[in-house]
Parts: C-alpha cells; sequence; structure tokens
RNA sequence: GCCAGAGUGGCGGAAUUGGUAGACGCGCACGACUCAAAAUCGUGUUUCGAAAGAAGUGGGGGUUCGAUUCCCCCCUCUGGUACCA
C-alpha cells in the first residue's frame, strides 16, 4: 500500500531536480518545435516575503513552461528581482541597514520560497536589478537615450515638504499636507531627466493592434495615452500686442467661447501685469495655487478663479470682447495652458460659467438616435428663429403633443398655418417668427415597441430634448425664456420624407438640407449641426472643425494626455544616472568604458533636502580624477520603472560582459519579443507603457528589431482571504504560503490556487476548500494501488478525450476546469477498479505540470527515469474520441420534458421516433398537434405543440 | 461622474457562433465501517411541493420554437481614474 506523504515526496524531487538540473536550459539551442519565451512579472523583494498573489502567478507561467516543453519546444522561463526601490531606502533610514544588505537577505528568502513551490524556473537565469552587472547596462542603454536625444533635461515640479525634507508622492499628500508630518506641502520646481515618451504616442496607440492582450486592458492603455485632435487658435488681447494660444479639441465651437481662463502659472499673466486693475487680487490666487498640489487642485469641488480686470480678449469668430480669467482648473501643463471657455458645450466650463454669471451661447445642435433601426424612424425637426431681442431660440413642439406642418393635423384635425401662429403666440407670447428660419436638430427614433405605438417615440424625443453637446441632458434651464416653434415629421423612411416633403419655397430647402446633413452624420450620431455661428451655420460639427479653423488662421493639432516621464529622483536606492557635468555646467555621458557607473556607498540614508548621492565623498573624486576638476557627478536615481523596462532583453543572456544581450541570442529567444507574459493588471499603464515604449525607442535606434515586448499578455487577478477581502498586514489576514505548503502541500496549493477560479478572476483563499484539492491528490497517489492487467476501453476512451482537452486548457489558461476534468477522470476509474500501468503514466503526465512532485513518485513507481518535465505529452487518438451513444435533450415548446439516447448518425425521422416511444415524453405532445420541429443535430430536439 | 469588468445553489465556481442551467470541489444530511470519534466509502443535496408539477442565472421588459448567453431600461459590487480643454 502507498501512503501519500506530501513532505517526504516534496523533499525528495527538489533535492532531484536540483542534484540533476533538470530546469537548466540551453539557450543556444533550438527545441524539436522551436523556442518559447514565457515571463513573470519579476517582484520587489519586500521583507514580507513571497505573498499569494505571486504564488498563484508563478504556478500559472510554471504549468505553461512544463507543457510547452513536454511538447518539445525550448522554453526560456527566468526569474529575477526589482531590486532597487524606496521600501529598502525606507527601512534604511529607520534602522541603519544598508540597502544592499537587506535587499541581499530578502531575495535569498524569495529564492528559497520559489524552490519550495517546485518552480520549474531555471534560477540559474537570475537576474537584479541593483546588481552592477546588471545597472551597467541600464546605464549603457541610458547612454544610448541620452546620445540620440531620446532624453532631455527641464525643470519639474514636485511636491515638496520642508520638513521630510523631501519630495512626496501625490498620493502622500492629504488636504494639502504631508501624510507623514502633517506640515504644509510646497510646489518646487526642481531639474529632472525626462523620456520623450510622447514622441512615440501614436506609436504607443497603433503598436496595440498587433498585440494579442485582453481588450480591456488595450483600451486603458489609449485612453491613458489619451489622444485629442484638435486645434491651436490665438485670441489677441484688447490693446496689447499679446496673443492668447489654446487648444481646444472642440474649433467648431469657437463661437460659443464668451470667456477664457488661464493657468495661474501662466507666462502672460505675468507680462499682462500692468494693465491688470487688480493685481493684489491676482497675486493672492496665484499664490493660493502654488499652496495646492495637482492633486489638490484637480479634486477641488468648487471651481474657483479671478477675472483678469482690464484684460479683454476678441474671439476671432465673432470679434466678440471677452474677459478673461485665471481658474486653477486650468492646469499650466496640459496643452497650451489656457482654454477658450465655450459654456453651452463643456461641463466645467458651464459650472464657472454659472458661478460667475457668464453668458451662455449654444453653437451646435445635436443630432441624436439610433443608425441600425432603418425600418422605422421619426425626425423631429428643429425651428430657429430670432426673437425681438435677436437671440437666437429653439424649440421642440414634440413633447406638447402636436406635430405641426401646413397640412398637417392635430389630433386629427386639420391645421393651416394661421392657427399654428395663434397657437404658438399664445402659448409662448412672441409673434415675430419666420417658419423654417433654420433648422437645427433632427432625431432618428428607436421602433416603438410592440403595443406602444408612437408613445414611446413622444416620451424618447422628451427624453434627449434639446441640447446640448454632451451627454448630459440638462441645459433646458437654457432655453426657459426663449422662444419657439418646430416642425415635426413623422414617416417610415428617409426616402419617403423625401417624397413627402410639401412644396413650400422657404421651408423645402431646408428639410432638405437637413437630410443631407442627416446622411453625414449619421456616422457620428453624437456631433451636431453648427448654428449661431455667422456664415458657418448649418455645417456639420465634424466639417466645421477645420473650416473654423482655417478662416480664424488656426493650426490644426492633435495633444496628449501623456506626459514625458521624468526620471529622476532623489533617492539614494537607484540606478545611478551616469551623467557627469563639465564646469560650465554642461550634461556629458560618462562613458561606456567608465559602466557601470557606482552606486557610492559612503552616503548618509536620512534625507537633507539633496538627493543623498551629493553627500558622497566617493563619487565626486572618482569624477574628478576621471574628467577633471571642477566637473561634478549627477546626483539623481533613475526611476525605478527603468530599469523593469528592459529586463526581459537581458534573460536570455544574463552573463554576458560585452552587451546588453549578443545579437544571436536576441534572435534565439526574442524574434519578435516574449512569447507570453504573465502579470497582475495593477501595471497596465506604468510598467507596461513604460517597457513598450523602451522597446520601440530601442527599435529605433537599431538596438533590437521588433517593437512590441509581449507578445501575449494575460492578467492573474488578486487572491483575497476567505470572506473576499484584499489580503493587507493591517487586517491581520495574510495567509503565507509557506505554511500552506507546510501543511498541505506544494502540489495540493498550486493545484487547488488553479482550480479554485479562472486566472484572471479574483481567486478566494478558503482553507475548507484545499482539502479537495488535497483529496484528489491522495486518490491520485492511491491509483498505485489498483493498477489492472485488461485495459478498460472505457477508461482508455476518456483518457484520449481528456488529453485532448486538458491540452486545449492549458493552451488557453483555462486551468480551473483543466483540473476539474481530471478529477472526473479519477473518480471514474476509482469507480471502474483501476486502470493499466500505461493509462496511469499517461494520466500523471498530465497532471505534471500542476502537481509536479507527486506525479514523478508516482511515474518512478511505473519505472520512469527522468522527471516527467522531460518527457513528451502524451498524444490522443481522433477516432477515440467519438461516442457510440449519445443523449439528446428532448423539449416540447421549450421545456426540457426528458432526454433519448440515439446513435450519433441518427437522423431527425429516427430521433423524432424514439422521442415519440418515449412515455413521459409522448404524454406532453399526444394532447395537441405538431406544429413545428426543431432538431439541432446531436444536442436538442424541440417540438411545438398547439 | 467617467472608463473597464462582474452579478448563477449555503459557499468557490461550470455551461455562452442562443440548444438538457448548477459540471467539479467545499459544506451539509443520511447510511456503511467503528465500542466511539476522526478518516474513508456509499447515497442524496437549486427552491417550493407528498406527488404531479411549478419557479429559477441581480431586477424589469423585448427578440426567439428555445435566452445565464442577444437587445433596451434599471440596481448592486469590484477595479481603474480625472478639472486632459
Amino acid at each position: 500500500m502507498h501512503k501519500y506523504d506530501h513532505k517526504e515526496i516534496e523533499k525528495k524531487w527538489k533535492r532531484k531536480w536540483s542534484d540533476e538540473k533538470v530546469y537548466a536550459v540551453d539557450k543556444d539551442t533550438k527545441g524539436k518545435k522551436g523556442n518559447y519565451y514565457i515571463l513573470d512579472m519579476f517582484p520587489y523583494p519586500s521583507g514580507d516575503g513571497l505573498h499569494m498573489g505571486h504564488t498563484e502567478s508563478y504556478t500559472a507561467s510554471d504549468i505553461l513552461y512544463r507543457y510547452k516543453r513536454m511538447q518539445g519546444y525550448n522554453v526560456l522561463h527566468p526569474q529575477g528581482f526589482d531590486s532597487f526601490g524606496l521600501p529598502a531606502e525606507n527601512y534604511a533610514i529607520k534602522t541603519g541597514t544598508p540597502p544592499a544588505e537587506s535587499t541581499e537577505i530578502n531575495m535569498s528568502n524569495f529564492f528559497k520560497q520559489w524552490k519550495m513551490l517546485g518552480l520549474g524556473h531555471d534560477f540559474s537565469n537570475l537576474i537584479a536589478t541593483s546588481d552592477p552587472d546588471y545597472y551597467k547596462w541600464t546605464q549603457s542603454l541610458f547612454g544610448k537615450f541620452f546620445q540620440n536625444d531620446f532624453v532631455y533635461r527641464k525643470t519639474d515640479t514636485v511636491n515638496w515638504c520642508d520638513s521630510c525634507n523631501t519630495v512626496i508622492a501625490n498620493e502622500q499628500v492629504e488636504d494639502g499636507r504631508c501624510e507623514r508630518c502633517k506640515s504644509e506641502i510646497i510646489q518646487k520646481e526642481i531639474p529632472a531627466w525626462f523620456f520623450r515618451i510622447t514622441d512615440f504616442a501614436d506609436d504607443l496607440i497603433s503598436g496595440l493592434d498587433t498585440v494579442d492582450w485582453p481588450e480591456h486592458t488595450k483600451k486603458k492603455q489609449v485612453n491613458w495615452i489619451g489622444k485629442s485632435d484638435g486645434a491651436e487658435i490665438d485670441f489677441d488681447v484688447l490693446d496689447s500686442d499679446k496673443k492668447i494660444t489654446v487648444f481646444t479639441t472642440r474649433p467648431d465651437t469657437l463661437f460659443g467661447a464668451t470667456y477664457m481662463v488661464l493657468a495661474p502659472e501662466h507666462e502672460l499673466v505675468q507680462q499682462l501685469k500692468d494693465q491688470v486693475s487688480n493685481s493684489d487680487e491676482v497675486d493672492g490666487y496665484i499664490s493660493n495655487t502654488q499652496k495646492k498640489s495637482e492633486l489638490d487642485r484637480l479634486e477641488s469641488k468648487e471651481k474657483t478663479g479671478v477675472l483678469l480686470e482690464g484684460i479683454s480678449a476678441i474671439n476671432p469668430a465673432s470679434q466678440a470682447q471677452i474677459p478673461v480669467f485665471i481658474a486653477d482648473y486650468v492646469l499650466a501643463g496640459y496643452g497650451t495652458g489656457a482654454i477658450m471657455a465655450v459654456p453651452a458645450h463643456d461641463e466645467r466650463d458651464f459650472e464657472f460659467a454659472q458661478k460667475f454669471d457668464l453668458p451662455i451661447k449654444p453653437v451646435v445642435a445635436q443630432i441624436t438616435g439610433q443608425k441600425d433601426e432603418p425600418d422605422f424612424f421619426s425626425t423631429g425637426v428643429y425651428g430657429i428663429i430670432q426673437n425681438e431681442n435677436e437671440e437666437y431660440l429653439i424649440q421642440d413642439f414634440t413633447n406638447r403633443g402636436f406635430y405641426w406642418w401646413p397640412g398637417g393635423t392635430k389630433e386629427g384635425q386639420e391645421l393651416d398655418e394661421e392657427t399654428l401662429r395663434r397657437e404658438i403666440t399664445e402659448e409662448t407670447g412672441y409673434t415675430n417668427f419666420e417658419v423654417g428660419d433654420m433648422v437645427t436638430e433632427m432625431f432618428i427614433d428607436y421602433p416603438p415597441l410592440k403595443g406602444e405605438g408612437f408613445a414611446r417615440g413622444r416620451k424618447h424625443l422628451k427624453f434627449y430634448k434639446i441640447q446640448i453637446n454632451s451627454e448630459e441632458k440638462v441645459p433646458l434651464e437654457l432655453t426657459e425664456q426663449e422662444i419657439d416653434f418646430g416642425i415635426t415629421l413623422h414617416w417610415k423612411s428617409e426616402s419617403e420624407i423625401r417624397s413627402n416633403i410639401p412644396d413650400h419655397p422657404s421651408r423645402k430647402p431646408v428639410v432638405l438640407s437637413v437630410i443631407d446633413q442627416f446622411e453625414k452624420t449619421i456616422a457620428q450620431p453624437e456631433l451636431g449641426i453648427v448654428v449661431n455661428s455667422g456664415e458657418f451655420d448649418g455645417l456639420s460639427s465634424q466639417d466645421a472643425k477645420s473650416v473654423i479653423t482655417e478662416a480664424v488662421g488656426g493650426r490644426m493639432k492633435s495633444t496628449y494626455r501623456l506626459r514625458d516621464w521624468s526620471i529622476s529622483r532623489q533617492r539614494y536606492w537607484g540606478c545611478p544616472i551616469p551623467i557627469v557635468y563639465d564646469p560650465e555646467g554642461q550634461a556629458h555621458f560618462v562613458g561606456e568604458e567608465n559602466l557601470p557607473w557606482l552606486l557610492p556607498t559612503d552616503v548618509d540614508f536620512v534625507p537633507t533636502g539633496e538627493s543623498p548621492l551629493s553627500k558622497s565623498k566617493e563619487l565626486h573624486e572618482r569624477t574628478e580624477k576621471l574628467f577633471g576638476t571642477g566637473w561634478k557627478p549627477e546626483v539623481d536615481t533613475m526611476d525605478t520603472f527603468v530599469d523593469s523596462s528592459w529586463y526581459f532583453l537581458r534573460y536570455p543572456d544574463t552573463n554576458n560582459g560585452s552587451e546588453f544581450c549578443s545579437t544571436d541570442r536576441l534572435k534565439n529567444w526574442l524574434p519578435s519579443g516574449v512569447d507570453l507574459y504573465i502579470g497582475g493588471a495593477e501595471h497596465t499603464y506604468m510598467h507596461l507603457l513604460y517597457a513598450r515604449y523602451f522597446t520601440k525607442a530601442m527599435n529605433k535606434m537599431g538596438l533590437i528589431n521588433f517593437d512590441e515586448p509581449f507578445k501575449i499578455l494575460r492578467h492573474q487577478g488578486m487572491v483575497n482571504d476567505k470572506d473576499g477581502k484584499k489580503m493587507s498586514k493591517s487586517k491581520g489576514n495574510v495567509v503565507n504560503p509557506n505554511d500552506m505548503v507546510e501543511r498541505f502541500g506544494a502540489d495540493s496549493v498550486r493545484t487547488y490556487m488553479m482550480f479554485a477560479a479562472p486566472l484572471e478572476d479574483d481567486v478566494i483563499w478558503n482553507e475548507d476548500n484545499i482539502v479537495g484539492t488535497y483529496r484528489f491528490i491522495e486518490k491520485v497517489f492511491g491509483l498505485q494501488d489498483k493498477l489492472t492487467e485488461k485495459q478498460n476501453d472505457d477508461i482508455e476512451k476518456t483518457l484520449h478525450k481528456l488529453i485532448k482537452a486538458v491540452g486545449e486548457q492549458i493552451e488557453e489558461l483555462k486551468y480551473n476546469t483543466a483540473v476539474s476534468d481530471m478529477m472526473k477522470f479519477v473518480n471514474l476509474v476509482n469507480k471502474e477498479g483501476g486502470m493499466t500501468k500505461d493509462q496511469l503514466l499517461r494520466f500523471v503526465k498530465l497532471l505534471s505540470p500542476y502537481a509536479p512532485h507527486v506525479s514523478d513518485e508516482i511515474a518512478e513507481s511505473l519505472g520512469e527515469r527522468t522527471s516527467l518535465v522531460a518527457s513528451d505529452w502524451p498524444e490522443y487518438d481522433e477516432s477515440m474520441l467519438a461516442d457510440d451513444v449519445i443523449t439528446i435533450g428532448v423539449q416540447i415548446n421549450g421545456k426540457r420534458r426528458g432526454d433519448i439516447q440515439v446513435s450519433p448518425d441518427a437522423t431527425e425521422d429516427d430521433v423524432m421516433n424514439t422521442a415519440r416511444a418515449n412515455k413521459n415524453i409522448n404524454k406532453w405532445v399526444s394532447g395537441g398537434e405538431i406544429k413545428k420541429v426543431i432538431y439541432v443535430p446531436a444536442k436538442i430536439l424541440n417540438i411545438v405543440v398547439a
């Protein structure tokens, strides 16, 4: 009798794998099926050790690694450490332990934990970004970026805490105060190095089309980059030679710009100071703004601002003189730092305008509706006219329940124009309107629901009402004092509308032009028609963008939400920026021959307000010795995201002392990027974007010949506690992988993690449930005592199906259902009393990627000489997959009333006869007349009985 | 607010080019074994109902012979995120 003892078995096999170097990769060969590169996001080696989330994602990649290798691929499956970073430095500040030391200890702890999980990574490839042999190449690449002008220096605005003497991250600022010491945060300008990532903004968007990533991850990246197409337009300042240049995505609304706003930091504010009569108030506002962090400015609910009294700008389209404000909702860093405000069509401008009582002028009327329902639509065509005050006025009459057209009807009653004029005047008090002066709006409606008739359509029109070019359906208030009149048409199709337009000299052209506009803009129903805009009235909003921009001498332009990447950090524990400054202050790369440009050790970690490296005597001496007296070193270190932006390029050639990776190795492992990358979705924005940027930049410099780093990307979910809550130290609900492996064994922990939920979903770690997988593994182990001489054909057939299913599910990373299928198989075998040696061996091969220790143990007892990872993945025979009998569900009127067994090649008649022969089924049929029979082969038979 | 994802038994989850809802596992109940318990094995386990049957995949409506799956409206949860002009 075999007794399952996970501790003994796992200990034995871990040693064996290590002694026999089972997971060593020969990086210079190709597998018989080719090479495959699987990569995990490498961890930051924190003092807390490996957490359950790591356990899940590394197991997931390990399974694919083992599967691919058994299939005949040569697989690179490396690991490493993102070992520079703030926690080690904070720990140093607290305890005095040098970061290099604490990091070393943490890494060896991680290393032990990896081994404990039975991961098949080739740990001889280990890299650590804080290792000089690694960061030498980070610096070398920085040098190449520098020499190719991919990197530049400018000032950066940061949150500064005077009391902590250090830069504070946005998220560490609470109400304008430092999270730690509660003192007030100030904005400080400091010099910094930037990567020109915005130069690649378009490539970073278009490149997403070429990779197999989750769609939502792609969408998020596109939104982060945030490309907007628009125009730059100059506004002259009255009585001045100055111009205010704005960027706008909506130049079509230029006529609606009723005021302007400058960022408080905008240089024009200072330049125009002499003309401003309320400069005290202005200065006060500016200094208030400087106290706010960007986060505060972005979060402030109530709009604030100050009018620049004495300053007016001229709207280049309408020639109107409009006021100029400063307000902190406009940021200096975005666009041009100045906006034209169009309160009728922008929510923020609208709020501001309401608060400061500024005019709101609608200039776009919108077309809304559903474009895929051509069979029936109704149109509401809205008229616009001028009232006594020469204001433009809009009205929708449809929601009042009658439709006006000469010869049209109201509640079945013929109406003439005179009657309608009288009704409108009674209703609104206005008299001087002209029918069809201008058409502004049009609706395509949804088809009415059954039985609802037109009522729903009307409801709908009311719902969308007039306005205003945002999804908000609010600004009905705008039209309250405005006169209105409207025309509504209801026909079945557009061609019918065209042929039914009454022959009215002034109106017919208007309606026709609306229909033309409608055709043009139906593809983009969010756009509308320009109104209130002089000669441009009637243009589609889309066309108007370029036409109006050109007419006022503006320039079409795109801007991005994405900003250049600031990589300077005033920290110790990071990669030194390999730059020195000559006595004139010019920056120079230290040169390849001086790499690695070592991180000095003679520093104090306690923040002094300067970068820790500035206190290093050794670094300054080194610089002067190499470059001459008066030369100074750069004392900032790099953002750790730089280290992790290229690490996947190092793994194929970790020991190369003369290149970051040899051309041959690049060719062998990275012909077109990493084959599969697995990691958490929290890295969607920063890490993944920076790594893509690095790849594209390096490609452009000719260093590599592919331009997307990760061909396939998959995420794993979070591992939460049994109540579905996030694990955290403060909640005290952190589950330690070591404990779990100790109690249940790595095989059970691995298998349970994969079984509990789909990989990309969050997993609930429930100790009560893991016993199920433990029992499963025990049962598998017990199969050694149930070997039979004679082969059971049912088992053999099921095994072939299982081989196919498990293989396919691994390829799709559907590990949870693969485990479930294996459980079913074992249940079957136990029921049947056992299986042959050969069958058991094939089965444990399927299991081995999940539970490698116990699988190897069983395989050994069956006579295998080597670890299963070095064996071949079993094959299935297509002819074994077919069933002799299939079960078909039978429905009567769509309700399941039973099932029948038929042969796979049964005809519809055979199936029908079998069904009728079934008493339980037939009793439902015999009562009525068979109206219809639907037979979906091998799936279902539905009999419709009346 | 916006963007993305999700909502199925007591619990984790399975099943979507529309075709037998609840696989597999946990838990629970009963039985076997045992002096007893644990472990193990067997049977059962969506709800209501004695049964026949009916209801049922967050709620409401629609399309269909047939909807967890497709469409419309609404609710809840999770993640991300912003005065981006």
